[in-house]
DNA sequence: CTGTTAGCGCATTCAG
DNA sequence: CTGAATGCGCTAACAG
């Protein structure tokens, strides 16, 4: 069978009147006579009539699509930040196309395209840890197309991001390892690629810096965020000859998976070692010991985001504002 | 700054020939000289060409995008689901636009819409547990565009659907709790719309038959998959005279969350109560105790149920086919 | 091999 | 208020 749809002729022919009258009583205009417009509809929902989009689309220069990349499916932030992207998008009468890159820069290069050979109105984009040239996203800025960063973003570019103070949530979380009596205070890190590996990791170095603790190198090992990777790297923690009594890791799921490795290696958490995640993804609360964590506020991030770039896309008005939200330190048992 | 595109009318004016042997150049067309072709494609990636999916899917009536439909996204069920629909997908050449429900019927009905106006060449859905009428999917088999149903499936249709055997799966988890020596196995239960629950709640009274315990109804709970009912429904199960001494629950989340009552009221796991949940969601190892649970192989419902789409879109054949994907039950510590 | 023409479905001129 | 005509960017059929 194949594809039939019904069109603005279809109902014209039927009602023995112009397109160009259908057209205008399904747009609304107002210089058409309440009958026609009334039969129009009418008739307009009896077969089923849905506008094409494309044809508007193309004709209007203008799609109503804004297009999402985020790097990675798995965990559960970037679900609930499309979320809040959907949330403010479709209030404002925009469709979401969103692909996701598998942490891979190739596809993020051919999500782009993609999304550029879509006509999106504008872009909402987290990077992969790999992504380190900006080509691919700059060709938006120079079609004029609107971009917003959230999360992982782009220091390179000139556009509105939107990030959480993870420097903040960094500093807390480490403060109060120390000032719940730990001395020495690893930090399994991120790739240093990403702004918010950076920004964590400086949060915890001036932690320590001023309550005065030197700091250790070798209890900083940044990692790819590989999952298998974290037993190794913090099995060569624990071995160390001056074992830390404390792990504050990039991310939550890290940290779970830290809090596995430890337990297997019978030490006790939070007596032998305290564990800190980032994020307080939904099943922080439920692991045992539950995980201390900094919070997120995630679907904000993704509809300050979305708001960002509706507004740009509608205004043209592109400041490059820096939205930083705040996080917050929820203390749970792997930690006191 | 306004959207601005470059189009074949460009290069065709560059180069000084003809719009068509441009179009053909880009297409791959056979019948161009390899110079023209050559001049062409250096040309287009030059000038950041990227053709108008919008002009091209207008006039080939084919748009090259499968729609998704998930009724929620808060768990990592469906984002998984997606990955493996997204894997073959793009593969075949396809975009893929998602939408999401939020579990309301409503939003069901307008992404169908959305969908349907976008021209997608194909459709996926999982029903929220709302939906009870199907004519906003119904449409799209009138206008001959292939469904498939994944997961959460509308047994009303004629059209492929992609399920794993819930009923088996209930069946083993059930068996396992009688084999190690559960006399009063109690079930949380879905929402009576769903033919999940349905099936799931079978496959829980079939096992109790089979190995002659009589069924108490008191014991079997439907709710609507809000977390903060099952606060409720597990303390009155807790309080009742004659206590069930196991809980099969319709999914991880809701097993969880039963995990942390129990908890809470002072009952031990497995000791007093053993609990299993369904589907193996990612932090389902790792919570205390670890659940017990039937795993379904979750990117694969996703990746044949694009399969079955794609190859219906393109060879126009639609057998009903119900591929139905095999469970298998993963025994943790929630009972043993 | 290449250029010309027509038309996908729609919104938007411009004339009545 | 309504109809006819134009074109969005592109492909396909038809002529050279």
């Amino acid at each position: 069978m194949k594809k039939h749809q019904i069109t603005i002729l279809d109902i014209a022919r039927q009602l023995n009147i112009s397109k160009s009258t259908v057209s205008r009583a399904l747009t609304g205009h107002p210089k058409v006579s309440p009958e026609t417009r009334k039969a129009v509809l009418e008739l307009a929902v009896q077969m089923d009539y849905q506008p094409n989009m494309l044809s508007v689309s193309l004709v209007k220069n203008k799609s109503n699509t804004i297009g999402v990349i985020v790097p990675e499916f798995m965990s559960s932030f970037f679900p609930q930040v499309i979320l809040g992207i959907q949330q403010v998008a479709r209030m404002s009468g925009y469709t979401v196309l969103i692909t996701q890159c598998s942490e891979s820069y190739e596809q993020e290069v051919a999500n782009a395209r993609l999304l550029l050979a879509s006509q999106v109105d504008g872009l909402l984009v987290s990077l992969t840890k790999e992504t380190l040239n900006y080509d691919h996203l700059k060709i938006f800025q120079r079609k004029g197309i609107p971009v917003v960063f959230f999360n992982r973003v782009c220091e390179d570019m000139e556009v509105p991001k939107v990030i959480v103070d993870d420097y903040e949530g960094a500093y807390r979380a480490t403060e109060h390892l120390i000032t719940t009596g730990r001395k020495r205070v690893a930090h399994l890190a991120g790739p240093a690629t990403l702004a918010i590996s950076r920004k964590r990791l400086d949060g915890y170095r001036d932690a320590l810096r001023r309550y005065g603790i030197a700091i250790d190198e070798s209890l900083i090992i940044s990692y790819d965020l590989t999952m298998e990777k974290v037993d190794i790297y913090v099995n060569h923690l624990l071995n160390l000859a001056n074992r830390p009594d404390a792990l504050f890791c990039i991310n939550d799921p890290t940290a779970i998976q830290a809090i596995q490795v430890i337990k297997q290696r019978g030490l006790r958490i939070p007596e032998d070692i305290a564990v800190v995640g980032f994020s307080n993804d939904y099943y922080s609360a439920f692991i045992e010991p539950s995980l201390t964590t900094v919070a997120q506020p995630v679907q904000d991030v993704g509809s300050t985001a979305a708001r960002l770039l509706i507004n740009q896309i509608e205004t043209d008005c592109d400041k490059p504002i820096i939205k930083q939200l705040k996080t917050e330190l929820i203390v749970r048992r792997s930690t006191v």
